[in-house]
DNA sequence: GTGAAAGTTGAACCATGTTTCAACTTATGG
DNA sequence: CCATAAGTTGAAACATGGTTCAACTTTCAC
């Protein structure tokens, strides 16, 4: 988790907004520790107070910004589901055609996921913590697939009958391709998987 | 969870094999109690009190049974992986080829899902709550997956250069699916989905 | 400089829920 | 039937950790 990201706009309300300098530092503070602290320990062995030590802040202050543990970690999802989006949107959209943007934006996926390995633990005890987060982060994911397939098809770049059973396919995939290549082993190069795993997208296993 | 299930021999040891008639059915009794209750709150906001409440039993009996609240938990990750491999495995074995045996046995895993719509709080929040199941669990069916599609290479049934990368993708895709059609909503006919994923799969995006 | 607003502090309060245990009941085999 | 093992019970011990709060310090606008 990188320091030197701000307080953006679309940060959510969960946050009490600081009015001060001061005051926004400290709530980095805070979030870089929780996103470190819930990475490697998980929503329920983090504590709050572990994580006001590892940020340097005494105790109090965290409920100076946050009502809860819980509503921390609901700015946490939100913050990190949009981080992904902006690193990996760009670089799709960025492609001549469909089928390119896809390899590109697995690659680029599997190369921020080792970047951010907390990123899986989130989410996924997002299911828990705050199932409504967890749905809308794919259910957005999927509905961006949807769009940009039916584009694609439009433009004769894949078939013509792309639907929504497509879209939680590939999503399946590239999730787990990142589970498996980004966090769990990193023994592979992530630009070979992405021309694997596209290839295999693209063409099918019929010989 | 089915009553009916016996205790089988393949039973985590983390259960106190219980020595009398009596013992077998309390045990069941809590077993069946736990699946419920963790699929419906998660590890976290389940009880042992609400649990053996569920069960019948009194608040005590559980450690007759159970060193913790989390060999309980683990005894339970097995017992449902199991029951996948144990209803999925044969279906596929039965079909004529490796991508009939795709299509077969992706319906009756999201028939199965939906009868056990618990599967996936249990398996998912094992990344939690125990980390080695949780891996050992996606290991050994990619590890399945690995061998039988190299095994329809061979026959060639599929093109021939099958992967592990192939394997996580086909099981992620999977696993997605059962998500939001076994899961989160019933609104398409599994034969449909199971159709629909198997043409991707086999044909690819391609025009 | 001054006062009000913003931010900081950590001890204490409080709720929750796991685990233990010693007394008790039921089952079983000789 | 009796003796012993297996199983049951629930109150109490114990541990954990989220949240509150009133006193205190820093910042900032005027």
């Amino acid at each position: 988790m990188s320091a030197e990201r701000g307080i953006s706009a679309t940060m959510t309300p969960a946050a009490k907004t600081p009015r001060t300098d001061r005051g926004r530092k400290t709530l980095r503070l805070l979030l870089d520790a929780a996103a470190a602290e819930f990475g490697e320990k998980g929503f329920h062995e983090s504590s709050v107070v572990s994580i006001t030590q590892r940020a340097g802040v005494a105790l109090g202050s965290f409920y100076t910004y946050f009502d809860s543990k819980d509503s921390l970690f609901r700015a946490l999802v939100q913050d990190m589901s949009a981080q992904v989006r902006i690193t990996v949107g760009p670089v799709m959209a960025a492609a001549p055609n469909r089928l390119e943007g896809e390899r590109d934006g697995l690659a680029t996926f599997l190369g921020f996921v080792r970047q951010h390995k907390e990123l899986y633990r989130i989410i996924d005890e997002a299911e828990f913590v705050d199932p409504p987060s967890y749905r809308a982060h794919y259910e957005n994911t999927v509905a961006g697939y949807v769009a940009s397939l039916a584009e694609a098809a439009s433009k004769g770049q894949v078939r013509a009958d792309v639907e929504e059973v497509h879209a939680w396919a590939i999503v399946g995939m590239n999730v787990f391709l990142g589970l498996r290549y980004g966090v769990l082993r990193e023994d592979r190069d992530v630009q070979e998987v992405a021309n694997i795993a596209v290839d295999l997208l693209t063409n099918g296993l019929k010989r």
